[in-house]
DNA sequence: ATTTTGTAGATTGTTAACAATCTTTAGTTT
DNA sequence: AAACTAAAGATTGTTAACAATCTACAAAAT
């Protein structure tokens, strides 16, 4: 295929998988995980509709995709809001990814490949140059991506669905990447150890690893928060419901 | 208040919360659960409209709902189907949900409390009855009801959530239904075991009797399928798309 | 001053009509 | 007979209009 030719084949697909719903959808989520639709946020539909040069049913159509998907919260009558993860929520999901992340940890320390913990250790490789420029950002996506890819080469369509959902919430967490950054450096010593462990071969061990690891994630994360909670205290607006 | 009247309170409650779509999506997800619409079944949205008396919109808000939900298969300008779960995605869910039940099992075994073991134990009991009576439908009832129980006992809501949605597309998996009453004597011995471990205390006895558990109904389910499959072995007639 | 009531505007819920695409069937060609 | 068109019908995708509900603000009542 020519260079210089347009990309005809791909477009067909695209056309074929995305109607006016599933492009208002993405759309939709990729605003709302890069932040610019805050947690709590009220999004409106005809709004959503003209700013995306489409009417109101496709978005409603993405709204209730979205509010399955656990990003949105949808109140009848009221409007649908970009969801504002509890810390108990929060809690609770973290204990639930130190599980999955337990899972992925005994299966690749048996079914991994050499090619793959290749793979793998070049991305911590990268993550520790992230540290050493102290760019946060960059370490941050590198770090979605390292353990994105180890549930990935888990080879568990269904465990991979679910870990990336649960990501996606968490990202929603209002402390959570505000604490990230100064986080960047601890984090990263864990890393070497967690691939060690899935080198080794030993399930129980590489399970382990990956389940405190992300056991650390989370105390550390919710210990910023309470923190940052106790010190500020905002008084937050609650608007009252006519009828309860 | 007075046991004449009619109970307004909950009245409210419930137009507060059911939209079209909202009630839409219960009856069709009601619908797919007990097999009035058999796995590959394709849903018209008319037709469904016209039955619930409806119009289009609320149902294909619900359809994405579905679809969002693991429930329904949409294929662009084609329609929605219901999903039909293979075999290699229903292994994936039985991985899944054993490594679930042995975090809940982990957890039960420190923290239940004296009268959660106790309804529990009442649970067992009721299938035991169950089994002698050759009841396969209660018995089947009553063994979701004990381990939805049990994850609900432990106490994460977002696992109760991901735990549910996969028994619900599990129960899309064709022959699992067909296996299932075979098995009830033998999946019946189990349960007894896995309480004791619960009750003893120990976590990763707990833990482990859980994962056993599952898996062991994982293999017999799988076994049963394939020997149903090579069988019987049916030509499965794939409807052709124009452009691929 | 505080609460209550009522109205106007904004927003969501629902429906129906139109447009685009797919499926089926009949006819035609080879 | 098999394979290829070509309309007709069925179904989905999308839009716009209407109805119901909520929100906000101002006037009236306590």
């Amino acid at each position: 295929m020519s260079a210089v030719l347009p990309p005809v084949r791909s477009t067909i697909a695209l056309l074929q998988t995305s109607s006016l719903t599933s492009v208002v959808q993405q759309e939709l989520e990729r605003a709302i995980l890069v932040g610019e639709y805050g947690p709590g946020t009220k999004l409106i539909e005809a709004t959503i509709a003209l700013q995306l040069g489409v009417s109101r049913g496709p978005v409603r159509e993405a709204f209730r995709m979205l509010e399955e998907g656990g990003l949105l919260r949808v109140e009848k009558n009221r409007g649908v809001f970009v969801r504002d993860i509890p810390t108990d929520e929060a809690i609770e999901i973290f204990d639930l990814r130190a599980t999955l992340d337990e899972l992925v940890g005994r299966h690749l320390a048996v079914h991994i490949t050499p090619a793959q913990l290749k793979e793998i250790k070049a991305l911590v490789a990268d993550m520790e140059r992230q540290v050493k420029a102290q760019d946060a950002y960059r370490y941050h996506l590198l770090n979605l991506k390292f353990h994105d890819r180890l549930v990935e080469l888990a080879g568990n369509r269904k465990l991979t669905d679910i870990y990336r959902k649960l990501i996606k919430e968490l990202s929603l967490f209002r402390r959570l990447n505000l604490a990230d950054s100064w986080l960047m450096p601890i984090t990263a010593h864990e890393h070497r150890p967690i691939v060690a462990a899935i080198a080794s071969g030993d399930p129980e061990k590489a399970g382990r690893a990956m389940f405190e690891h992300a056991m650390d994630s989370k105390n550390r994360t919710i210990a910023n928060e309470l923190e940052r909670a106790t010190s500020v205290a905002l008084p937050v607006k609650t608007p009252r419901r006519k009828r309860v």
